[in-house]
RNA sequence: GGAGGGGUGGCCGAGCGGUCAAUGGCACCAGACUGUAAAUCUGGCGGGUUCGCCCUACGAAGGUUCAAAUCCUUCCCCCUCCA
């Protein structure tokens, strides 16, 4: 649209969020009179979202700041079920207690994107779709829900058409996947007056259903409105960093590590990521996109300063930013690199004194490895000690800087009595060791 | 219920008595080049190792054989067609 009348809809299209709405004209009008409440589905089968879910939450967060209600709604009822899409095996069902200490983690990551509450017109709600599901009866729910739902029409949705279409088997549990989803969009209404659903755009014919569902047993007007899938310039899903699964909880991966992720962007989508992915104005991130050859790493930089301090907040973000400028650009150890700390007792320090040819050359009582596999791997950095013999073969492994030849490198006296060493594996991963004495 | 086809490493997919820890592709890791980018090229890619080998693995369990992912038996699961 070439003009827009709210707020949330004009930062929504001109920051990239818009793949396709039910009514964005409408929307648009709604927004600019009234405070829309809008929610978006998530799953509570792990202890913590991943960056895969981020584009949703910054909507919500958006949604916000526009001054309207976000919802967040956890599906506490659905993953009880299991979502069994994509699996091979019917994989272990989570009991309640698992799904609410899932969902208690993860509304750690919504705290830092949303305001709740519980007071404000537009402060944000946590919601749990097993607080209806678990109630359903089935023969009521299929008089009053089911009926309104076609087969017919089911069969063309794209998740049913392309399982079909590709003789993938398709049960009949995920088959009512769309009924529920639907069902928790009329449910939030009439609780919270919700008259929006966000979500990826693989959710889109569940999110129409919904709306649907809501005309027909509510007459509600809802609107309906889907992100693009945010891929790599290069063609490739976001979502890995050194560490693996870019996870948004800090029990699961180091803000230094998030921080490290958004460092590699690729040059193409800096400014597309500054835009979905930080508060940065759109003036400033124009700025950015300016910039040409390596002077994109500045940008890098913003984005990954900004990503990581809406998430894990500006003091860690900063040591996060000073750890990567120490050990990028200066070739250090920064504070925030992950540590392992080792110990010895003096049988090790006998044996390690035997290894090297008698030498007493280690005091008792410091603390060492006797080689370089084990803290590589605690580290986390390798999954074996074979790998680890590969990449010292192939010249990835480094102590202080320099190149370790040897797999079967031992500490000694001398290289072990700093108490503190920096190891890398590879250009990326920079580790410590930390030597502590113990009886 | 009947007939056929199939279950192989993270995924796809070869192999169909020994030379198979298992071709190839994708993904992944490392090296080179660079800008902590992309692309490209090179190497690696079950675990342990005293580097001799030793374990574990081709749906599951038994069996045949000097030797099995490969043959036989039973079982489990998936797909297609027919009823």
């Amino acid at each position: 649209m070439a003009t827009t009348k709210s707020d949330l809809i004009h930062t929504l299209t001109s920051r990239g969020y818009l793949h396709q709405c039910t009514d964005l004209a409408g929307l648009d009008e709604k927004a600019a009179s009234v405070i829309v409440t809008g929610y978006i589905g998530f799953d509570a089968t792990a202890d913590s979202l991943h960056i895969g879910h981020l584009v949703q939450i910054m909507m919500l967060r958006r949604l916000q700041q526009a001054g309207h209600r976000p919802i967040a709604l956890m599906g506490g009822g659905t993953t009880k079920i299991g979502d069994p899409s994509g699996r091979d095996e019917t994989r272990a069902l989570l009991d309640n207690a698992a799904i609410d200490s899932n969902i208690a983690k993860i509304q750690e990551t919504f705290d830092r994107f949303l305001t709740f509450g519980g007071t404000g017109k537009t402060d944000a709600i946590l919601a749990n779709n097993a607080e209806w599901l678990d109630k359903l009866e089935y023969i009521p729910f299929l008089r009053d829900i089911g009926r309104h739902f076609t087969v017919n029409k089911m069969l063309t949705m794209d998740s049913v058409k392309l399982r079909l279409d590709r003789e993938q088997p398709l049960t009949f549990l995920e088959f009512n996947y769309m009924i529920l989803q639907g069902y928790d969009f009329v449910e939030l209404y009439r609780r919270h007056g919700c008259t929006l659903q966000l979500g990826g755009s693989d959710q889109w014919g569940n999110i129409v259903q919904g709306v649907d569902l809501g005309r027909r047993i509510a007459g509600a007007e809802l609107f309906g409105f889907t992100t693009p899938l945010i891929m790599t310039s290069s063609g490739q899903k976001m979502g890995k960093s050194v560490s693996g699964a870019v996870w948004l909880g800090a029990h699961r991966l180091a803000p230094y590590d998030y921080y490290q992720f958004w460092r590699n962007t690729e040059d193409g989508d800096v400014g597309r990521f500054m835009k979905l992915f930080t508060d940065l104005p759109l003036d400033e991130i124009a700025r950015y996109e300016a910039l040409q050859g390596a002077e994109i790493n500045e940008g890098k930089k913003k984005l990954a300063f900004e990503a990581t301090a809406l998430l894990h907040g500006r003091e860690a973000a900063e040591a996060a930013a000073e750890t990567a400028r120490k050990t990028f650009e200066e070739g250090a150890a920064g504070d925030a690199l992950p540590t392992v700390t080792a110990a010895a007792t003096t049988s090790v320090m006998g044996k390690l004194n035997a290894s090297i040819g008698g030498s007493p050359l280690i005091t008792p009582r410091i603390t060492v490895f006797l080689n370089l596999l084990d803290p590589l791997i605690q580290l986390g950095f390798a999954a074996s000690k074979g790998e680890v013999r590969r990449h010292i073969a192939s010249g990835a492994v480094r102590i202080e800087n320099e190149k370790v030849t040897d797999e079967n490198y031992q500490f000694i006296r001398e290289n072990a009595m700093e108490g503190e060493l920096k190891i890398s594996m590879g250009k990326k991963r920079h580790g410590i060791i930390k030597w502590k004495a113990i009886k």
